[in-house]
DNA sequence: CGTCGCCTTTACGTCAACGTCATGCTATCG
DNA sequence: CGATAGCATGACGTTGACGTAAAGGCGACG
């Protein structure tokens, strides 16, 4: 049971393809966030392992990028969900950037209810034109 | 009154800069967006001269880049704003691909719920592990 | 032992969305 | 009439976020 034999799976580990399968990204992105400093895989010899804190870290990195966050933006962030060991002075700073992401979040989200509205409303417009278009085609029906 | 002798403004055309100021845009983007099609600025001479028109469009342009689209998925819904006269099957095929971006706004709108509300969660606890490792700075207080 | 298959690093390529620079027209002011 | 200001075009540069190709390590399998 719980398939230990399986060499690369310590219960927790996911190796690159695992990951890659997981969450429909490809290894360059992996091994560039990485670099980039947004994930910290360990090393079994010179592979790849990552933590399920490192697929934490991915799902918010994904899910921040959505929201047209820069891979900058999303690092500053991610210290915020992992907090370990920082200074306070570290972390207060950490804080205020949360809080200003909070804002551009919540702004955004206004806007998309307005612009939602929007285009619903231009769509029934439209449907509209298309209806009394469409109909004479359809003749009497 | 109305000051109709001023020389570019028909009371409906703004000039470039006029455009820059009124969205915070530099020129670059404007001749940008009109080379992309996503702008139809008139000309008098060689200069432009941006309509009614042409300011929606961009309301719509800078309010969809906000939201991560690419100016190419912009400009396809753009078309769904300015009908004119299209025909039939391609007023229809732009009216799906506004579908298409209803729903992926409206995917984005439940996301970005999610996502500010563990963010404020995240900050919660942030906020309490600053107030207990602060409190004794402060002493007894 | 050879050769897959998967991983690695290094390095250069690409694409979108502009920025920047060079150069030139044109119109208005002194 | 020369200079200055504002707009034009064209071309090349830049940045972020990866893609892609080259070259090699390493364990498994026949």
């Amino acid at each position: 049971m719980f398939d230990m034999d399986d060499p690369h799976m310590t219960a927790d580990e996911m190796t690159i393809r695992e990951m890659c399968d997981a969450f429909a990204v490809t290894p360059r992105t992996l091994r560039f966030y990485e670099q980039k400093e947004l994930l910290f895989p360990a090393r079994i010899g010179q592979k790849r392992l990552f933590s399920k804190r490192d697929r934490a870290r991915l799902k918010l990195i994904l899910r921040g990028k959505r929201f047209g966050f820069s891979l900058e933006e999303i690092r500053q962030l991610l210290d915020l969900y992992y907090v370990g060991d920082k200074q306070e002075t570290q972390l207060s700073r950490t804080l205020d950037i949360a809080r200003d992401r909070l804002q551009d979040m919540e702004r955004q989200r206004a806007e998309l209810d307005v612009a939602i509205y929007d285009l619903k409303s231009q769509m029934g417009l439209v449907e509209e034109m298309l209806a009394t278009v469409g109909a004479p085609h359809r003749a009497a029906q």
